[in-house]
DNA sequence: GATGAATGAGTATTCATTCAT
DNA sequence: TATGAATGAATACTCATTCAT
């Protein structure tokens, strides 16, 4: 009866950050379109009216991320090798996790195995690759175990920091200074 | 004749294995339990001879990870507060990862809703409170956001370098060893 | 400037065509009007102006049809028995079929479940009714099994080529020929 | 609850039974499992202890039919070409019409398009394609398009014999001795 | 120590339809 | 003459779980 009834704002956008906000708490699978439709007030079909399927609207929040990703990417691949590169490229990496990055990331965390599996709609990789490209770039073939694990954790370190934020009274601001320090620390050579 | 047919008593050991594989690789709730008895070439109904639900095959899994770490945070309450405390419990956190704790640990990461719900079966907290809770005893009130954080990823530093062991080809021992290095290079007052 | 591109102002005609087309190929109910609405390029809704109902389309392309079959009936009913009647009805009968009758024909053997459900706007009987109507006009009380069948058959004999000549190459004028030639076999009282 | 009551006959027979019985009646896409399982008594999920999927269902009931029709194939290849050989067939095509073979039909006449999509589970041909294959194995190069007509209706008569009969107080037997006849018919070369 | 048969509650997805604009 | 946004009811299918044997 009542159909087409006309919502207050962008009922995309608000379809979009209900469903991250959902995701990243309770997890992509145990997340139903039902609870996400409910909450938001409107029906299930509504959801699909804008979005075609789960997937699409997991691709809607991340594939803002994964274009990121490939910039950086395709930004390391022309440098020259070298620490001045590698902290640069840092820098940037934790740059991603700034503002609306944040939220994707923190999904991301929540959610590996659904990332593992989500390439993005030009078919290309998924973030796990893009990453893993990016740590070859970065990091010499002659590297031991150690400095590569350690230079891939500063890469990495965003994820950390918001891992241990878990529950800590802590501003986006703080989380992502602290990521930068631990991050150089860990690529500053006094400390190989 | 032919090897693996017959399985040599332990189902519950089995069962414990294959549903570790495919809780961390595809997800908790994207593993079912058809899947689990499939692959053992078991039915579902056997499944439930040996565990009483899904949950508790989990708990199997974690229980004695969550054992040790209630371990570490009495040891940790009896210890005098101060730096020598610290590195020690970083190095205990880091041996809770060791051997079968690697597999929980991966377990964790893969699935951290699932953990977060889980308490276990004494009725105790979850993994993510008992965490919290040894934060709380090793970090002092006083302590700045950032050193906060840099400690907490110091007792986080194996589950962050599992993360970034991905498609690496190193030993559960290399890995080990990575994370320790790392863990105590951001607890150095050095570097603070 | 490119062609097609308009539709020449007679959208319900279109409609008509595309959906006679879906609804045969692939039947109605698996037919969805959004299907319809694509492939002619317009939305679901610009359907809903033009037909009030999904059942309304296959009305419009029934309807014809079925003022047609009363119109023989009608006819029948007063001729006298004979077998020159029934050789007139038959000829009739096939003459129903050429033309818009082809596809009408077409659709009615593809989806028979949906014609013996559909009764015209008039609230007359359905297809199926008519022509058993038909039947018992033009079969005397007295006739065997057999010889009931055979007429009925020569009365159908168009819809019968029709799935005959599934994927072979031939003309609307060959296959009505075919019908008319085994329709006139069958009621030849030498054949009896 | 009450699970894993025991039913009285054969569920898997039971469920065949009644399903090739709606979807004759109401169609494939009308009929819905619900339906099914509800006239059975029995829940939606049983049906799916029992089948796989709704298509699985409709191969249950057709593979028996399309074994059939591929033996017969096979039978007409190996035949010299010719009217005694083509006579031949047709009875045997009628055979493949008795007994259950008969539902297997009416099923088919009903459902043509789902039929067209249903392969067998080796994966070979559908029933229309087998048809096909049939014809050009028995209908020389060189026959004109009524010619082909005729014998191919001959090999359809059951199915056009089934069609008349509908609402038809005839036993199975009647309705094959007057496929034969009709058949025999429309291959006799005196009426060519 | 296991299985076969079943269930109740749920899932993602689709459909015909509506109506304000 | 249309469309964008929505709905209610349905669909096929899956899952964790149960229990008599």
């Amino acid at each position: 009866m009542a159909a087409g009834q006309r919502r207050g704002g962008d009922t995309k956008a608000e379809i979009r950050r209900v469903a991250i906000e959902l995701f990243t708490e309770r997890g992509y699978e145990a997340t139903s379109l039902r609870e996400i439709a409910e909450r938001l007030g409107i029906t299930k079909a509504a959801l699909y009216y804008h979005y075609s399927s789960k997937e699409n609207i997991v691709l809607s929040i991340f594939q803002a991320h994964l274009d990121a990703l490939d910039g950086l990417v395709a930004w390391a691949r022309e440098q020259p090798p070298g620490p001045e590169t590698l902290a640069q490229a840092v820098d940037r990496m934790i740059d991603l996790g700034v503002g609306s990055g944040m939220s994707a990331m923190k999904f991301a965390m929540a959610n590996q195995h659904v990332v593992r599996e989500l390439h993005d709609h030009k078919g290309r990789e998924n973030a796990f690759g893009k990453m893993t490209e990016l740590f070859d770039i970065l990091i010499g073939p002659g590297a031991s175990v150690e400095e590569t694990l350690r230079i891939r954790s500063a890469l990495l370190s965003v994820n950390m920091v918001l891992m241990a934020a878990r529950d800590l009274n802590a501003s986006e601001a703080e989380i992502t200074k602290a990521a930068r320090a631990i991050a150089h620390t860990l690529i500053n050579p006094e400390n190989l």
